[in-house]
RNA sequence: GGCGAGGUAGCUCAGUCGGUUAGAGCACACGCUUCAUAAGCGUGGGGUCGCGGGUUCAAGUCCCGCCCUCGCUACCA
């Protein structure tokens, strides 16, 4: 049986995510997620953050934190942004806190090797005595060798705009200490991207069904590729196993290179959490998985090329990709997030005036799936306004009428006397939308559309029913009416269920539903005479509430207003 | 510089293999309705499809050139 292994892109240890971050890989994957499980497939959503690499190192020692309390800090923090917007993993690890993942790195290491996918090579590099450690280039200032400017970076210079290596500076120095650096070779290990990609990756990118906004990038990405280094000079991170031929000590697989290995370790310690330190195989070297990769499109040549190279590279029949749903950027009101300059929504202070769930809807409606998108706070109130109007108000405007008409309780329905109705409400009415289908395509923002045109067509069966007319005129038929609305608005908890999870669940209780709504399956046979109809009849109400609030325009304003300061 | 993506209604965006009069939502205008969160339903106005040329019976769609926006350019994850 087909079973579904979800991920959303590691998150790097090392500052807060904001709304771009969750509108590109982790809301969709989230709704993913809840929608296939809803309609009763079998799956896994992993996540965890990325823990390692000098960025991490740097930051952890400027804060004068050591590395394992930095990167929990943020592990913390992070999950906890997940869990205010009720992105819902299986399990949420780290890098460097997976039981295992220290063992799978090194295992991928031994087998990449054995198997004659790896290569060494010697270069200089510029090495910081005071600080005992190799430079990264953009992390190396110095003389520009070509324009002579003072102050160039070691991959560019700012001034004239030259790229530069980082070797060719004069006079090069820390740019964090300002210490002299010198030359020093060291040797590396590579990844043999050019043998993989002949061997099998060139082929399966070139026949994979990409999104078309991914396809001419990757492909140009892979013609052009070189072997790629993946160990470094440092103390935090995975170090290489001791059995490596030449080992020197010292060096430590190169953050790239274990992230994405967190994927199966983080795997591996959901299945040992559940007394099965096995069962990660299954999830992973089992031809009936499909392993998605939810992320942003800063990610596509690890996930589309890189880590693919390295799962086929182990020959352990591990599967590739399934599919890669590669979001683009999600901007705020015309311009980069920049937590620095204030250009964000801090989590915090949107949750003390706004609901999580009518994000969910806007970032999930707003989403970046073909081309940059942006959160736009008018866009915002107006998502607000059509869950309030069209679901909310649909719902209020039919309950309220059923409680003050029919004893508060789902009106009975017989099948024969309501069967024009029925076909009505179904074939009448306006197309239905499945939203289920629209999130299996990842067409995220049509699933948004769906549902409320799904709404929209229970307002026009109500408004073109008139049971208010029909309640003088012909109380049987409005009591069949108003079951049929009822029924109707239970399905749409039910489509709502993976947006919004919790209004989702309130709609359903107001209904008169019992239980979870997202255990009550995904509807479907919605035919005359098919069983679309979710709630018993008879079956009393439940409390009757507005499920949406509305903003008015100077709350716009003055979160636009909002924008811009630095934080406090 | 190189590579890639994009430019369609006031706003956000669809538009399949070239094929009827270029679509949707929001916003706006008018009409209907009064059950409901001043909500709902219906109708309508609104577009030189970035600019110029070409191919074709036919171009938003294919080809060439130009303008503009954005991203990447690999040891930053």
């Amino acid at each position: 049986m087909t079973r579904y292994l979800v991920t959303s892109a590691l998150p790097y240890a090392n500052g807060p995510l904001h709304f771009g971050h969750i509108a590109g890989a982790y809301l969709p994957a989230d709704v993913y997620a809840r929608t296939l499980r809803q309609q009763g497939e079998e799956l896994l959503f992993v996540c965890g953050t990325d823990e390692h690499g000098v960025a991490i190192t740097q930051s952890a020692e400027q804060a004068g934190v050591a590395y394992a309390e930095w990167v929990a800090r943020w592990r913390d923090q992070i999950g906890g942004t997940f869990e205010a917007l009720s992105i819902r993993f299986d399990v949420w690890s780290g890098t460097s806190v997976a039981p295992r993942h220290g063992e799978f790195s090194k295992e991928f290491f031994r087998r990449l090797n054995r198997n004659g996918y790896l290569v060494r090579q010697t270069a200089d590099q510029l090495y910081s005595a005071a600080e005992g450690q190799f430079l990264a280039d953009r992390y190396v200032v110095g003389g520009c060798p070509k324009c002579g400017y003072e102050k160039a970076r070691g991959d560019e210079c700012p001034r004239c705009g030259s790229w530069l290596d980082a070797l060719e500076l004069i006079e090069p120095r820390s740019r964090r200490s300002g210490a002299p650096l010198e030359r020093r070779a060291t040797t590396h290990w590579y990844l043999d991207l050019p043998k993989l990609r002949d061997e099998h990756l060139g082929a399966w990118v070139a026949n994979k069904d990409w999104k078309p906004n991914v396809a001419p990038f990757l492909n140009a990405l892979v013609k052009d590729t070189l072997p790629r280094a993946i160990t470094r000079d440092m103390a935090w991170g995975v170090p290489l196993p001791e059995d490596t031929p030449d080992y020197e000590p010292g060096k430590v697989l190169y953050v790239w290179f274990d992230a994405p290995i967190g994927y199966v370790s983080i795997t591996a310690q959901w299945c040992a959490e559940r007394g099965d330190p096995e069962g990660w195989k299954l999830w992973w070297q089992s031809p009936d998985t499909r392993l998605v990769h939810f992320l942003g499109k800063d990610n596509i040549p690890f996930h589309g090329f890189v880590f693919p190279a390295m799962l086929y590279g182990q020959k352990q029949d591990y599967v590739l990709p399934w599919a890669v749903p590669a979001n683009e950027f999600y901007n705020l009101e015309g311009k980069k997030f920049s937590t620095s300059e204030g250009w964000t929504i801090p989590l915090e202070a949107f949750l003390a005036r706004h609901d999580p769930e009518v994000a969910r809807f806007y970032l999930l409606a707003s989403c970046p799936e073909t081309a940059d998108s942006e959160w736009l706070w008018q866009g915002y109130q107006s998502a607000a306004g059509q869950l309030a109007d069209a679901i909310g108000n649909l719902a209020t405007r039919v309950l309220r009428f059923v409680a003050k008409n029919a004893e508060n309780r789902v009106p009975a329905f017989e099948p024969v006397a309501g069967a024009a109705d029925e076909r009505f409400l179904l074939e009448q009415c306006g197309p239905i939308g499945d939203p289920g289908e629209h999130v299996r395509g990842f067409r995220f923002r049509r699933a948004a559309e769906a549902l409320i045109q799904n709404a929209t067509l229970g307002n026009v069966f109500v408004d073109r029913m008139a049971p208010w007319t029909l309640r003088k005129q012909d109380p049987e038929r409005a009591l069949l009416v108003l079951h049929l609305a009822v029924q109707w608005i239970a399905n749409l908890a039910r489509w709502l269920a993976p947006v919004c999870p919790g209004k989702a669940q309130s709609l359903w209780a107001m209904c008169g539903g019992q239980g979870a709504v997202a255990d009550q399956g995904w509807p479907a046979d919605l035919v005359p005479g098919g069983a679309w109809r979710p709630i018993p009849a008879g079956t009393p109400l439940g409390e009757i509430t507005a499920l949406f609030r509305k903003l008015d325009d100077t709350e716009v304003a003055a979160e636009q207003a909002a924008l811009g300061q630095p934080p406090s």
